[in-house]
DNA sequence: TCGGTGCATTTTGCATACAAAGGGTGCGTC
DNA sequence: GACGCACCCTTTGTATGCAAAATGCACCGA
């Protein structure tokens, strides 16, 4: 029963660590998409054996976060601007039909949650906590999902935010922040008329968020090797260096 | 070089043959929904070690066979009209989408391999192989995913069909035989004319299908144990009985 | 210099083991 | 007869080991 609210306070188990501490390696862009992840390798940063490397990048692999090639280990994928297209085009149809159903329906709970999700994400721009805007802004897609009352939607939007937010990640290096946010409000706006004004906005929000990505920034290297510190916060060094975490100096 | 057409045939790893097998036992209702599937004797039934167990049941899970429930253990999933609803719902959004890319844009081999399925579908129907039928009805729907050009669409349905193929199976428990091989057909022609001709077929198609469903056959036994003898075809009888497979007496 | 061969590295698949956690059951008590 | 507690069973998370397969590379010969 201790389980009931705690969900993610409590312990999380080794695998789960790995997981996490490979996301944000990449959303902190300390790995290069391409950049092979040897086994042994993580094992020794991460200080656990294999079988936990392992199932991580089992689960990796299956948000689509890295690629596993048979008999060739793992690596981290390199988004294409064909990804982009696919991701946004495949969000726009699911996520229209939610804010279909969903807009001038909203639960009062719900309106405002939505809006304590989109006040909390533009702090967390203002604040320059990129990798926590971005983490927002899916829950908050995730959360209109959720109400959709169709959890397919949301087990598809499980799919699809890791892959965007990595995109969001990796096409906007440092050099333009996330100014998303304050669309989010007029999404809210939005979603207090009518149906089709939801979906309408919907996808206009997802095509801004698509026009910001992709043009510039292609492909990085191609195989690189893992530097021997991309994971080292978790062994040697106690506080994680914020390296481009923090500071960036993001200001819409 | 061997694997570039072998794909599939080449010698299956112990996991794969363990979940085909538990799939195959959902499809020939040799387990009932909500029947616990115990580790040990899972392992014993299929002669491997308790580590490929965890692998096919996690894989079974991802793919929404069974549930895993924490700390004890994994049962098959026992659908719900709401699931059903859920799922038809999801796959009309989807799968119009992609039917109104599509429709009157085949090329002529893929127009030429939609029919193929069509026909094989309608063979093993005559044939009274609903497993095969259902099977290939599920590759007639993931080809056209395919060919929207967009792969989300098609994870999408990867993820849906065996779900699908699972309800199928479980509720039309002999009484009542796939007809909707023909309906195919009525699907392919529509294909054949516009964008919102194959869209709105395919709504009606899906329709059809989920209404062919739910109705009766509620939920089934809810925790029962497993049969001695579920998965034994692959321990001790060399020809697995043809218990409800065929010689249903499937006529459409 | 080019092409082929063989080795070393790495991953993969599988087995086994073991401690910890949690649920379920049965027993004892009231 | 009902309630509560303790024990047992199962699962879970993790580590380790090992053989087989495949890759990639280096070396060697032409």
């Amino acid at each position: 029963m201790k389980a009931a609210m705690a969900h993610e306070v409590a312990e999380p188990t080794a695998t789960e660590r790995v997981y996490a501490g490979v996301y944000a390696a990449i959303l902190e862009q300390r790995v290069v998409p391409g950049m092979r992840l040897r086994e042994d390798e993580m094992a020794a940063s991460f200080e656990v054996s294999r079988t936990v490397i392992r199932q991580a990048l089992q689960r990796l692999a299956q948000d689509r976060l890295v690629e596993l090639q048979h008999n060739r280990g793992a690596q981290i994928v390199v988004p294409t601007r064909e990804l982009v297209a696919q991701v946004f085009d495949a969000r726009r149809v699911i996520e229209c039909e939610v804010a279909r159903r969903l807009g001038g329906r909203l639960a009062p709970a719900q309106r405002s949650e939505m809006h304590t999700l989109v006040l909390q994400e533009a702090a967390a721009t203002l604040a320059g906590d990129r990798p926590l805007a971005i983490g927002l802004s899916g829950r908050l897609h995730r959360a209109l999902a959720l109400w959709s009352d169709n959890r397919i939607f949301v087990r598809v939007m499980d799919e699809l935010l890791p892959t965007t937010t990595m995109l969001m990640a990796m096409y906007t290096s440092g050099q333009r922040p996330a100014c998303v946010a304050h669309r989010h409000i007029e999404l809210l706006d939005a979603f207090d008329r009518s149906g089709p004004a939801a979906a309408a906005e919907m996808k206009r929000h997802l095509n801004e968020i698509e026009r910001s990505l992709s043009p510039q920034a292609a492909e990085s290297a191609k195989a690189l090797a893992l530097p021997r510190d991309a994971f080292a916060p978790y062994k040697d060094r106690p506080p994680p260096p914020s390296r481009g975490k923090a500071g960036m100096g993001v200001r819409c």
